[in-house]
DNA sequence: ATATAATTAAAACGTACGTTTGACAAAAAG
DNA sequence: CTTTTTGTCAAACGTACGTTTTAATTATAT
């Protein structure tokens, strides 16, 4: 009897030596990050991403279980890294200044999601974009894209509170909300002639970083 | 021979009293309006639409052509009045004031989209859904929704260069792209209990559109 | 009334979708 | 070696898609 892979606890590096099947799923998230952030889910098909990561269709449900599944884990490869850095920056200044600027705030949040796309060359952009995309998905795509970052959202929330005592908390709120709507506007629209991220260069990260929290903390503070 | 309908010209009013077909085409253009703005382009089938409708699935193709052109019209008849209302109260304040401050012209480009839900009661916050729906699609649906707005972009941009001499063209470009954004993700969000615009009585959208306005505008000048 | 055009309706078109199956090869375990 | 697990592959599953066709129905005009 053949047990699916996507159910089982942990393989634990018993199985197959480290050739085929690694390359497999990892063809798969890469081609399904790069078609899903330029087409959207349901404009991207699985027959569309195994064409292009040249595997067997059946590879997908092997690995993954479901296309919503694949999603699903597309998204944590990304966020997982992304909400453990942001919460570890806000730590730190909020450690280092007992009380943290909204520029250092805004600065600690927008930074990992930003810097991200900075991990594989060939990968910059693509990231971007998948990440912009996730939040403009309809339901019930997004709500997984969301839960995935919710971690992170609330403790800036939080901070964004001790920082701006005189605003009121569903101010703070939407707020935040029009912050995470331009940071997603920036991922999309990397690489585009006339963006505030028209390339990946470390140089041009940290400029467009800068220039993000000028451009917001200003408004935060009205 | 039958010619379809939506490669004539003009019918002139001489053809059918209007109760039958003008009803059809109209249940389409709103069912259609809402169920995009949920799902999006490629979440929403013309099934989904004709049932909700309650008209034959062969309708859609008699007055649209084409699932893709019917997008083209319903984008249209809401682009258009808005569009020409921002260019409207654009060249209002541009009288008014030789030279209009920031606020002055975020205004003039926000109030319209934003009161444009005002319309119809039942339509609130479905046409505020669709417009935000409509940027964040993928190609080339999205190309089509921005084709339909382009024309007060590059006034308002203009408008803003005469007011903020001190910045560049292209930094007052992704600057404009993100209170596009902000405007977008405000209409997606409409009606959810956290939301800037949770109701769409007169007074919320107003204050809704100075809240907005203070926050974007002191990016704008940073 | 009759002819003509406009609109609706039901059914089918071919295609593409996500998913499942079962046979088969490769690796690991006994 | 034999057995079992793990992964790949081609093919098919049933369903739903956008679109087209053909016929019937309804309104307009002569």
């Amino acid at each position: 009897m053949t047990l699916r892979k996507h159910t089982q606890t942990v393989s634990l590096s018993k199985t197959m030596s480290n050739t085929a099947s690694i390359d497999t799923k990892a063809q798969i998230l890469n081609v399904a990050e790069r078609l899903i952030g330029e087409k959207g889910f349901s404009g991207t098909t699985l027959r569309n991403i195994v064409s292009e990561a040249e595997v067997n269709l059946a590879a997908v449900h092997y690995h993954f279980g479901s296309k919503e599944e694949l999603f699903r884990a597309v998204v944590e490869r990304i966020a997982v890294p992304v909400v453990a850095r942001q919460l570890s920056l806000l730590d730190q200044v909020q450690t280092d200044a007992k009380q943290p600027s909204v520029e250092d705030i805004l600065t600690a949040f927008l930074k990992p999601p930003l810097e991200f796309v900075l991990g594989d060359e060939q990968f910059r952009l693509i990231r971007a974009q998948f990440m912009g995309r996730c939040r403009t998905e309809p339901e019930p795509i997004q709500s997984i894209a969301q839960q995935a970052f919710s971690a992170s959202t609330t403790a800036f929330l939080d901070a964004l509170q001790r920082a701006l005592l005189d605003q009121s908390r569903s101010q703070l709120q939407w707020k935040l909300d029009l912050v995470i709507a331009t940071l997603v506007r920036v991922q999309m629209e990397a690489g585009q002639p006339h963006a505030l991220l028209r390339n990946a260069q470390p140089e041009d990260i940290q400029r467009a970083i800068s220039e993000l929290v000028m451009f917001l903390s200003a408004g935060m503070k009205t």
